[in-house]
DNA sequence: GTCTATATAGGGATAGAC
DNA sequence: GTCTATCCCTATATAGAC
């Protein structure tokens, strides 16, 4: 059986607004790729607002998921690598949140105030995740660089497809424009690894160089 | 005399824009503001857009004349502050270019080969920075390294009002989101610097955190 | 649950008088 | 240069039939 009409609204909209950006969408555009009525769209959904915020709804559940604090282990960079691809891939899965950030988040208080609560999540868990390799000994920081590069870390990884939209260059496959994200992240943290890892860093940065 | 009309709405375009994003300020809101007809707007302009090239214009020649290149002498933290300070009261009086930068350079073509341009051009010039404090000894990085970095200084550069906003809490007034912006992008290079210079900064810290 | 038809509002933009 | 009047179009949203 066909999925509920619901669930197509949702799964179109969202397609639409990562390719054309939210703002760029309208709840006839929508109802013409789904070929139903603009009149059916509305006996699902309130406005165009509702569907936005169910579908940052599915974001907020998913990125709660990948941004797990870290277990008992002390973490290790290979974690540090998985996580970040966990978490970008469901950023991506959801671009459309951080294209037009401001200005979604601007109109709307309660995704204003949910995309807060992420982010701050997020600076704490990079924060715990810098400790814990500061404790295991792999890297060396003080307090206040360690918060202030949690910070640039989520800045960083907020804006990463942004950065790459807008700095112009053909755009690769979405997966590759990941992986850069990700060795831009990385090197935030490079300088403060020991001799080692800061050096396999290096090395890996011709595979990335853009 | 008072300005010609040409020049207060693009005054009073730039104050509307940055004040409630471009996106929500129409041409029927400027003429209100100005309290001139819309017809007359469209007798000096074409059209929205055309007002948004102007301003956009305006700020690309004070942003350029803000990234000069380093001059012979090697550059000191203290030009790098200073080099900062000028970037950011540019981009803060035409900040509305940032808060919706995916969106105005995906729509027109000119102001997007425009905007890369500007990226380019101040990677080149954190590049070259960066590496004017190797060669006077200040700091130490692999070319790696600096390219990473002059690349992250960028990004965080261009997003930090955005994510200033979104993040929540109070914001302060202007010069105050200004200096911290400019605290964590200082805060990107002190890894790399030498011990003194990467105390200070871990001293600064305090006063910045927030 | 879905459609057709329609109401309403607003934004972009122009013509023509002054 | 400026205004009034207006047109066109698109977007959101609703009513009521099926």
């Amino acid at each position: 059986m066909a999925p509920k009409t619901r669930e197509r609204i949702l799964d179109i909209s969202l397609a639409m607004f990562n390719e054309r950006g939210e703002p760029n969408v309208t709840t006839n555009h929508i109802a013409d790729e789904l070929e139903i009525s603009p009149g059916n769209l509305y006996y699902h959904f309130r406005n165009k607002e509702d569907i936005v915020e169910n579908l940052f709804a599915r974001y907020e559940e998913k990125i709660d998921r990948v941004m797990v604090a870290p277990d008992e282990r002390l973490p290790n960079l290979e974690d540090i690598w998985l996580q970040l691809h966990l978490a970008f891939e469901t950023m991506w899965e959801f671009r459309f949140v951080y294209r037009d950030l401001v200005d979604i988040t601007s109109r709307n208080r309660k995704l204003r105030m949910h995309f807060a609560r992420i982010l701050k999540r997020a600076t704490e868990n990079a924060t715990e995740v810098l400790k814990g390799l500061v404790a295991a000994g792999i890297m060396r920081a003080s307090r206040a660089e360690i918060e202030a590069t949690a910070s640039n870390v989520v800045l960083v990884a907020t804006f990463w497809l942004s950065y790459n939209t807008v700095r112009g260059g053909a755009l690769e496959k979405g997966s590759e424009d990941l992986a850069q994200g990700i060795f831009q992240l990385m090197m935030l943290i490079a300088p403060f690894l020991r001799d080692e890892e800061r050096l396999h860093l290096n090395t890996l940065a011709n595979n990335y160089r853009k």
